[in-house]
DNA sequence: TACGATGTACGACGAAAATCGTACATAAAC
DNA sequence: GTTTATGTACGATTTTCGTCGTACATCGTA
């Protein structure tokens, strides 16, 4: 009953063009937008989108895997969160550019 | 004998996720980080990523489509220029963050 | 243990992208 | 007009991505 583990990029392995994809999706970009305004979110709400949940997962192991995010098991469930001091630290002002117009565009 | 002319999207139809997707290059990363440093080039000089002809062309093509660049024909070259205003206009501060770190990495 | 809830893994499919060779177009110089 | 330099257009191929159904794993609870 090995907890559920999620790699996880050392800040060090970050790189601008992994992270610029991963949010070059529309589906993508919405989750992190709220991500930024409600901090740490279960997976399942994120659904909201209304995409099907293997699609999500899709989504949220890119997010986690360019180093955006970081997913962390509570009981059945995931919650999301943005690796803002991480990706602040190696793309200072970054996140805050890319999320000043709210998100509200795709 | 049309001088040749290209596509280049409005201010109004830049999209974020296009121009993130733009710049999730490493190759089209080095472009725009030599534009940030050296102002207009010419696209023959920018062929020093040793990259085909062709493929140059391409990438060049997405950039100017997604709005980050301004081409401009003379002569028998092509001048390759940043739409820096335009895009600070919609989002203000992202060139910036992107190319902070010099755009050495890839 | 069995059940229901949540989420992942895997596979398949179609769409889009990256690469690059070749042919064509444009512009300047001869 | 011909030649040369520069760059685009088109097509072919390979790779990658986005989507999503289905099967499996995990967790809490009865």
């Amino acid at each position: 009953m090995s907890p559920r583990k999620f790699f996880h990029p050392d800040v060090s392995e970050l790189t601008l063009h992994r992270i610029l994809f991963a949010l070059s999706d529309p589906t993508r970009l919405a989750v992190v937008s709220d991500l930024m305004k409600d901090g740490e979110r279960a997976s399942g709400d994120l659904l909201a989108e209304s995409v099907p949940r293997s699609t999500m997962t899709h989504h949220l192991k890119i997010l986690r895997e360019a180093g955006v995010t970081r997913t962390r098991p509570e009981g059945m469930r995931c919650l999301i969160s943005l690796r803002r001091e991480d990706v602040d630290a190696r793309f200072p002002g970054l996140l805050d550019a890319i999320m000043a117009h709210g998100g509200a565009e795709a």
